[in-house]
DNA sequence: CGTGGGCTTGAAGTCAGTCAACCGAAGTGG
DNA sequence: CCACTTCGGTTGACTGACTTCAAGCCCACG
């Protein structure tokens, strides 16, 4: 893990600006605090450091929330992506870690220096506001699909939140940049489970892929019918 | 549904101060442009006319918000209640609507209003962030029941939930509120299945009750053992 | 007294979990 | 260079938990 307290000048030149949240403060003179940290893939993000700097914004990189049951069942309640914005101090709340399933570049706030900057500029106040909508909806969304979907179903839905969330994806060809394992943690599934389900998306034509971590949809419909609970007894398999 | 548009006076005299929030605004007088809404048991929260006025702080009863598959399927991903904040806008995000689970009183206010007030008072952002923070934070821990836990944890960490969240609780004796078809659907299970989950909790001397919306936590260490899935296999039937 | 809604119980079906084995790619060491 | 290991992913057979479908119970309410 790598430390750098940076200047106002230093985080204009180093950062790609990361999320509508630094992009409206427009003066970085004021972000005289925040630090910038590369994590490595599988690192646990430890919150120790965060005391101070509890609020992070992603410029690269996928970190998840992720929790343990007492007997070790374990699961992804919540994945940020590039630009989203996420609090340490949930982790006490709910009793989960942060980890990174990707290399990982985030930048670290005050609270105070946050509040700070809300009172300076009414625009900053708004976009926070805003972020915080997008991270309730975004985990709504989640517990839709977690509660009443098939294991096809919440695949799909899943496509489509890579699609949505995920900077680097283009087109209908998706980087789903997780492994197996932890997209099947992230959705309630053990890996084999996933892995039929991407079987039956594949053999309906729904969608096609050979290596593991990109994959095309080929019909866009038919896949958004499935991940919103419709006609799967028509997928043969 | 009934309308109020209430001047400080009235809101000070007819309200119970509902929230941190507002108690935290101190003086009332700011708030001339809230409304209070008294709403049936099962009516939707209907979302045109919160338009205006997003902003939710109930002060009575229990909000739950509520999603349907294209097959009907339905499913209650949070629940709202007694001093929490919700937010109208986010219907629109997950598509879901606001439902009544019991007679409710909310106090809605302006977006433009609360971020005046934040300007204002640099204890009322704190307050929000705060409130901001918690709704999140439970709606994750929602997540994680809903991800792995079988529907005896599920309905542990349920009984949890309503000890720690609902106003009217006390001690070891637990107001449920819902009803079982809307606690099923808040967990992800049929109606079947968690009437047989409080069975079972019930044969193992972990809870008791008599009629349905009234239980007793019998042993909360082995409650909470199940609840973060430890054990369950020792449960008999 | 009859009705209906909410809740419960039972029997059968289905989907996801479990366990095991296999495959291919990547890395290691002799 | 090859044997060996490891890891992530895949496939198959079996088990188990939740669902589904059906019926019955209980109490409030007409």
């Amino acid at each position: 893990m790598q430390y750098t307290t940076n200047s106002s000048q230093q985080l204009k030149r180093k950062m790609a600006i990361p999320g509508a949240i630094i992009s409206s403060i427009g003066d970085l003179s004021v972000l005289t605090g925040a630090k910038q940290l590369s994590l490595d893939i599988n690192s646990k993000v430890e919150s120790e450091e965060f005391s101070t700097h509890p609020i992070g914004i992603i410029s690269n990189g996928v970190v998840g929330l992720q929790h343990s049951l007492n007997d070790g069942r374990r699961s992804i309640s919540s994945l940020f992506f590039c630009d989203d914005m996420l609090d340490f101090r949930l982790s006490d709340k709910v009793s989960g870690t942060f980890v990174c399933f990707a290399p990982v570049e985030l930048t670290l706030f005050k609270v105070e220096e946050i509040e700070r900057l809300c009172l300076e500029n009414p625009q900053v106040l708004d976009v926070l506001f805003k972020s915080h909508l997008k991270a309730w909806g975004d985990v709504i969304s989640h517990s839709v699909d977690l509660a009443r979907k098939s294991a096809v179903e919440k695949l799909a839905s899943f496509i489509f939140e890579c699609q949505g969330r995920c900077a680097n994806t283009r087109q209908n060809t998706i980087h789903l940049i997780l492994k197996r394992i932890d997209i099947a943690d992230y959705l309630g599934l053990r890996p084999e489970t996933l892995c039929r389900a991407f079987a039956k998306l594949r053999q309906n034509d729904l969608i096609e892929f050979d290596n593991t971590d990109h994959i095309h949809i080929c019909n866009e419909t038919a896949l958004q019918k499935v991940a919103r609970g419709g006609s799967i007894e028509t997928l043969s398999g």
